[in-house]
Order: C-alpha cells, then sequence, then structure tokens
DNA sequence: CATTGTAAAGTTTTT
DNA sequence: CTTTACAATG
C-alpha cells in the first residue's frame, strides 16, 4: 500500500469533483458519454471510504451488466480502497438473488431456489398455454412471454394483470393474464423463479416486511446506481426501497444511452427521480475526454434527429482529428475483408496494436463473417458474448442435474436431465410418472427415487408402469441417488466429472453429436471454471457456482493482456472505448432493425444505439455498410442507413476499398451516392427507374470489368433484377442488373 | 421409445 | 444457413 495515495480529486474538472464530494443526500448525474461516468463513480466510492471514513461494507454499487459490475470492481481496487471487496458491486439482478437466497422464505421461497432462464421460462409458459387451453398457434409464446415480462417489470402479478387487462379491454393481456396464472404455480411447485421475478419479488419482500427493510438500511448505507437509464420500474422502485432514511442514493445516466427499453427499461424513472427526491442534486457532466471532434460532431449530429430528448452539448477540448471514413462495401464478406485490410494498414503505418480496435455490429449473427475473414488473415480476435457458455446445450445438461440435485423441486431441470442421453424414459412414462407423483403428493424426483428403490427390493413398481419403463426409471432413480449421496462430499468439480461420466454424457455426446470434440472441451472448461470458484465447503460452492452460471451468461475468460481484435455487439459495447471503432452494417433493416422500424419510439432507440457505438471511438471511427447481404442464407440488395444521411457529409469521408476490385468500388460509389441524394426511403415502393433491358436465361451479355457472358439464371428482385452469369473465363457470378453495368450483346 | 428423416420456421439487443 | 418441430419408421 503506497503511503501517498493519488488524489482523489486530481484530474477531475469542477462538476465532477463536485460529484464526487456530493457525499450526502439524493444525487442525480447526467453524464454524457466520455464524460468520466465510471470514473467520478469509483472516484466517489474511494472518497467515501478513505476520506469520509464509511467502511466499504456499506457501500453499494448497481449496474445492469455483469462486466460492468466487474470493471467497477476493478477500478475500485484500482483506487487503493482498503478492503474493497466489501463493496457490493454487481448487477440488480445479483443483488436480489442473493436477497431473496437469504430471505426468500418470506415470499414463499427456500433457499434452494432455482433461477430459470429465458428458454426454461418459454418453456414453462408453452406448459401453461396448455394448462389454460391457449392455442399456440394464434397466440405465440413469445409474445406471451413478453406481455408476462412486461408486467412483472411494472410489478404486477397475473391478477394484477388480468385487471388491467379488463379495463384497458386488452385481449392479448387477458389472455396472456390465464396463462401467467399457470406459469407462477408451475413456478411455485417447482421453487423457481425466472429473471423479472428475482426483481419483483425482491421488491416484493422488502415492501411488506419491514424488518427486512430495516436490515437492508443498517447494512448500506449508501447506494449507486450506474446505467440509470437503462433501470426499469422494478429495479427503480427496489432502488427506492433500499434507500435508507439518510436517502444516499446517486444514480448515474444518459437518457441519449438508453439501449434497453426492449427489455422494459423506463428513461422516465429520471423523471421520477427529481419528483421522487425534490433535494435532489443534479450535476450535469457535457465535458468529454474520449473523442476527437470529429467523432464527437459525428454523433452529436446523428442524435440531434431525436425527437424526444433533452438537449445536452458535448464539449471536447480535443482537436478535429481523422475524419470519419465511410465505406460501403460489396458484400458482408468484402465489408469484412475491408475492416481486416485497414486494421492491418493501421497497425503498419500508425502505432496502433489489434487491442486498440474494435468492430461493432446490430447483431450476434453479424460476427461469423467477420470471425472468418480474421482467421483467414491470421488476425487474433476476441469474440464478446456470442452463443454463450452456460448456454451451450451440453453445459445446461450437466447443470440441469446440480439444479435437481440442489432444489428436488426443480421439474423443468430434471426432465432436462431425463432427456439427456436415452434412458429409455419417453413422454409417455414420464407423463405417468409425473401424474402419480402429484396424486401421491411427492416431488417429480422422490417419486422417481421410490420406484426404484422398489425394484431394489424386488416389489413390483409402485406406479402405473411397463416393465421395461418400469427398469428405465429406476436406472435413473439409482443414478440420482448416488449423485445425492456424493453431493455434499465431493467438490464440485469433481461431482461434474463424476456426473459426466456417471450419467454417460460423454459417451451419449461421442455417439449422437457432429462435434464431440468440442462438446468434451466445453465440459472440461465448465468442470474448470466450477473449480475455479471453490473455497472448500462443496454445499456453498454448488449454491454460489449454480447462482453465478444463472446470472452470469459468460464466462470470465477474456485476457485482456492478449493483443486482440475485439468482436462485440453495439449493446455490449456500451460503457466500452476503444482507439478505433468500426461499425459494421449500416443499412436499413439491420441498422435501424427492421423489427425496430415501425414506431418512431423504437427508431429513435436505434439511432440511440448507433450513437453509443460511433462515442466509442476515440481517434478513429469507421462507418461501413455493405450493398449486398445475406439473411437466411439468401442474400439481398440493401439500402444504406438512414443514420448515414443524417450525419453531415463535410464530416465524412468515403473510402474506396485498398486492393478491392475496381468495378465494385465504381458501382458502389454510384449506388451510394444514388441512395443518398434521391431515393425515397418513405415509401417501399421503389421508382419504377429500373433497367431499361430486361434480361432472359440465354443472352448473351457483356460486363465492364468480367466481360462477355452467358445470362444462366435471371430472378426479378423488386424492380431490379438479380441476373447469374456464366463468363467466358468461367466465372460464375450472381449480380444486380441495375449496379452491374450488364450490357446485352447482340448475337 | 428412440432414431431417422423431412419440413418449416426463424434471429435484435441481455439479466 | 441453422436450428427446431413433427412424422414416420424400426
Amino acid at each position: 500500500m503506497s503511503t501517498h495515495p493519488p488524489d482523489l480529486l486530481d484530474g477531475l474538472n469542477d462538476a465532477q469533483a463536485e460529484a464526487v464530494i456530493t457525499t450526502e443526500g439524493p444525487l442525480l448525474i447526467v453524464a454524457g458519454p466520455g464524460s468520466g461516468k465510471t470514473r467520478v463513480v469509483t472516484h466517489r466510492i474511494a472518497y467515501l471510504v478513505r476520506e469520509s471514513s464509511v467502511s466499504p461494507y456499506r457501500i453499494a454499487a448497481v449496474t445492469f451488466t455483469n462486466k460492468a459490475a466487474r470493471e467497477m470492481r476493478d477500478r475500485i481496487q484500482g483506487l487503493q480502497v482498503p478492503d474493497a471487496d466489501s463493496v457490493f458491486a454487481g448487477t440488480f439482478h445479483a443483488f436480489c438473488a442473493r436477497l431473496l437466497r437469504r430471505y426468500g422464505e418470506g415470499v414463499g421461497l427456500d433457499s434452494n431456489y432455482t433461477i430459470y432462464d429465458a428458454d426454461d421460462q418459454l418453456g414453462l409458459i408453452k406448459q401453461s398455454m396448455q394448462l389454460a387451453d391457449v392455442d399456440e398457434k394464434r397466440n405465440p409464446p413469445r409474445a406471451i412471454q413478453g406481455v408476462i415480462s412486461r408486467a412483472k417489470s411494472l410489478l404486477m402479478d397475473s391478477v394484477g394483470l388480468a385487471k388491467r387487462a379488463q379495463i384497458e379491454d386488452d385481449f392479448q393481456a387477458e389472455i396472456a393474464a390465464r396463462v401467467y396464472h399457470h406459469y407462477e404455480e408451475l413456478l411455485g411447485r417447482s421453487n423457481a423463479v425466472d429473471f423479472d421475478d428475482l426483481l419483483m419479488r425482491a421488491v416484493q419482500l422488502l415492501q411488506e416486511n419491514l424488518d427486512v427493510r430495516e436490515d437492508y438500511h443498517r447494512r448500506y448505507h449508501y447506494l449507486m446506481v450506474d446505467e440509470f437509464q437503462d433501470t426499469n420500474i422494478a429495479q427503480y422502485r427496489l432502488a427506492r426501497l433500499l434507500t435508507g432514511p439518510d436517502q444516499n442514493i446517486c444514480v448515474v445516466g444518459d437518457p441519449d444511452q438508453s439501449i434497453y427499453s426492449w427489455r422494459n427499461a423506463d428513461i422516465r424513472n429520471i423523471l421520477s427521480f427529481q419528483q421522487d427526491y425534490p433535494d435532489a442534486r443534479t450535476i450535469a457532466l457535457e465535458q468529454n475526454y474520449r473523442s476527437s471532434r470529429n467523432i464527437l460532431d459525428t454523433a452529436s449530429a446523428l442524435i440531434a434527429n431525436n425527437g424526444m430528448r433533452v438537449e445536452k452539448e458535448l464539449v471536447t477540448e480535443k482537436t478535429a482529428g481523422a475524419d470519419v471514413v465511410v465505406h460501403e462495401a460489396y458484400s458482408a464478406v468484402e465489408e469484412a475483408e475491408f475492416v481486416v485490410k485497414q486494421i492491418k494498414d493501421l497497425k503498419n503505418r500508425e502505432k496502433i496494436s489489434l487491442g486498440d480496435c474494435a468492430v461493432m455490429y446490430r447483431i450476434n449473427a453479424q460476427s461469423r463473417i467477420l470471425e472468418r475473414a480474421c482467421s483467414d488473415h491470421d488476425l487474433k480476435y476476441r469474440l464478446v458474448g456470442g452463443t454463450q457458455f452456460y448456454r451451450r446445450r451440453e453445459v445446461r445438461d450437466v447443470l440441469a442435474f446440480l439444479f435437481v440435485l440442489r432444489n428436488p423441486q426443480d421439474d423443468v431441470n430434471l426432465e432436462r436431465a431425463i432427456k439427456t442421453s436415452s434412458r429409455g424414459i419417453g413422454d409417455k412414462t414420464l407423463q405417468g410418472i409425473v401424474r402419480w407423483s402429484l396424486g401421491q403428493h411427492i416431488t417429480v424426483l422422490e417419486g422417481i427415487k421410490r420406484i426404484s428403490l422398489a425394484k431394489a427390493a424386488g416389489l413390483p413398481c409402485p406406479a402405473p408402469l411397463a416393465s421395461r419403463a418400469y427398469t428405465a426409471v429406476s436406472r435413473f432413480g439409482e443414478l440420482m441417488i448416488r449423485m445425492e449421496d456424493l453431493r455434499d462430499k465431493l467438490p464440485i468439480s469433481r461431482l461434474i466429472k463424476v456426473l459426466v461420466d456417471e450419467a454417460g454424457l460423454e459417451a451419449y455426446i461421442r455417439s449422437v453429436d457432429t462435434n464431440p470434440e468440442e462438446r468434451m472441451e466445453n465440459l472440461y472448461e465448465l468442470i474448470a471454471s466450477a473449480e475455479e470458484k471453490e473455497t472448500g465447503s462443496p454445499e456453498d460452492d454448488m449454491r454460489d457456482f449454480l447462482e453465478y452460471a444463472s446470472l452470469q451468461s459468460d464466462v470470465d475468460t477474456y485476457d485482456d493482456t492478449e493483443d486482440a481484435l475485439t468482436l462485440i455487439t453495439l449493446h455490449q459495447a456500451k460503457g466500452l472505448e476503444f482507439p478505433v471503432v468500426f461499425i459494421v452494417g449500416l443499412e436499413e433493416g439491420l441498422l435501424p432493425h427492421s423489427r425496430s422500424m415501425d414506431s418512431n419510439e423504437e427508431l429513435e432507440e436505434e439511432r440511440r444505439l448507433c450513437y453509443v457505438g460511433i462515442t466509442r471511438a476515440q481517434e478513429r471511427l469507421y462507418l461501413l455498410r455493405a450493398f449486398q447481404r445475406a439473411m437466411y442464407g439468401r442474400s439481398s440488395s440493401t439500402l444504406p442507413s438512414r443514420f448515414l444521411d443524417e450525419i453531415p457529409q463535410k464530416l465524412l469521408t468515403y473510402a474506396s476499398a485498398p486492393g478491392a476490385r475496381t468495378v465494385q468500388t465504381v458501382s458502389h460509389r454510384t449506388s451510394f451516392d444514388r441512395s443518398l441524394t434521391t431515393w425515397d426511403r418513405g415509401s417501399s415502393v421503389e421508382e419504377p427507374a429500373g433497367p431499361e433491358y430486361v434480361p432472359s436465361v440465354g443472352d448473351q451479355v457483356k460486363h465492364v470489368k468480367f466481360g462477355q457472358g452467358e445470362v444462366v439464371q435471371c430472378e426479378r428482385w423488386g424492380s431490379d433484377y438479380e441476373v447469374s452469369v456464366c463468363f467466358d473465363g468461367g466465372e460464375l457470378r450472381r449480380l444486380l442488373l441495375s449496379f452491374a453495368g450488364l450490357e446485352k450483346v447482340q448475337g
């Protein structure tokens, strides 16, 4: 420990310093991107501990994502806060999970409860729909799931939703309420909660139970909420309930970076805060320390197009910096190639390393092509997110057993465990057991165990089962009995090993799967990540590990030590910064996403998302789009994103792809210019300015670059045509007529 | 019951 | 293109 700790106010401007030292009473910090928001929060925590002698144990900093929480923990530690580990820094969900683990009985939850993820949730909702006699064809389960989730985020139970549906005459909500009712029951029977429940039931508990609430008030004296613009009603209520008599609550947010309304986040919480805490100080941080002026101007110009917005000016003392580069590639593949080439160039010409660069995209599916380009050109990359580790099939299968071992009521995971590998227990047998167990007033697992005990004693099957099923079920029961016996004896990693072995998972994976090596690798990684968290008590370790696996979508194995390019979704990029940022796929339908284009609210959120991406860049920003993009394997032409139009042209430079085929650069240039100036995006009806020449199969055509060839296929594409041409050189190409500049050759 | 095949459907973003 | 759903078969 240093004897000369860094002055915690060093390097802060007046507004930041004020935010740090205003430690008493409610505080609202509205902070633009790059204004040192996290810095303020972490310094504030450090200030509280080091200067105001607040015990770190009394401070809770809640964030929205695990990544933000980890970042916060790391930075507090870096500020030489004594006993920094005692500060709670975690997500709302993690906070609630702990609260319920401890006090859950108050709302009818056994402390071994299971947390169901979105897939489990959907499965239960489908079951509930059957019980409620709701037709899945007419009512998509996902839609019902959405309605229920929204209700929960507004702290409404099924009765509340039913009432509201009636008042508002909302037919869909009425149906959802019926499903919701059964869903609640199924969750309760399984001693399980979903993500929304974590929040809702924690609120319920704190609201109804004064003792618990006061307990928390005694425990936490200072509460900080990061990314406040992304909180939903339940989270906001929770924050209010946790605020003790001193009202030491500090929230930090930026309305322009609100990108989670689809998860029911509600920006209005910022307004509510000012109403609920009339004494709150409000501090605005508008100075940007991150981006060059060109980048900042680009961001400001874009976000200015949002109607629902409190205007805020971003200031910087930085110089204009490099131009923002716009490039239209021909296809997604060439878009990726362009990125890779640029990065290689930057690496050679400037002093920029791979780790300084990030590629951001709207949807995870876009990462594949980028990954491909990276590995083709030997660029090291780090994929953030992607298919989340703890949700991989083989991993979930193993976890299913563990969940059941911990919570014997967890029928969802029990069913999953049974179905992993063929054990001769099908739907019919399972249904028989479930019904019989229900009749006996025992859990399904207990039923299975009794069946296997009966078998071992040579008795006839107590449940109505065929003899083959009897054997199969009892074998599974024996397995579970053996595993239960080991549950508290073996360290969790050993337990998983034994489980993989005894449950025949390896054999199953090797016999069935197309890529068994990768699957097994994942299982080894699971074991390793369990081992990492072992402390000595198998019981506690299991609890912690399962909680971790439920709430953490990915393993924290990215090491920043390795110099690698970051591939990341725009959502996940929030809170990060990079010297060089590429945003790919700036196309209508992708960014903004087609599913967010029918309402203005959603569209503005897309714009904010783009804004978040742009403001991640420190020195260089590249905005890319592909003229042709494949969706579901089918390739089609795209329109440039309206967001590109919204940026003043004087801030942008159009790049031609280094090394790209000339013809494509030329063709994209024309298409781009045209689309920017004359295409009317207000209506989807394209102008009949289509090609004058209507091609047909067998035609001889000529192309500027590829020469002469024969049309072998021709399809209408809106007002355009997609033609496949077999050129005389033997090359087969698919081209869009209006951009390929094909000419018919008489012959 | 499980395996195999074919058909259809679907992909926003995260806890 | 990839994953899931469902039907038919052994």
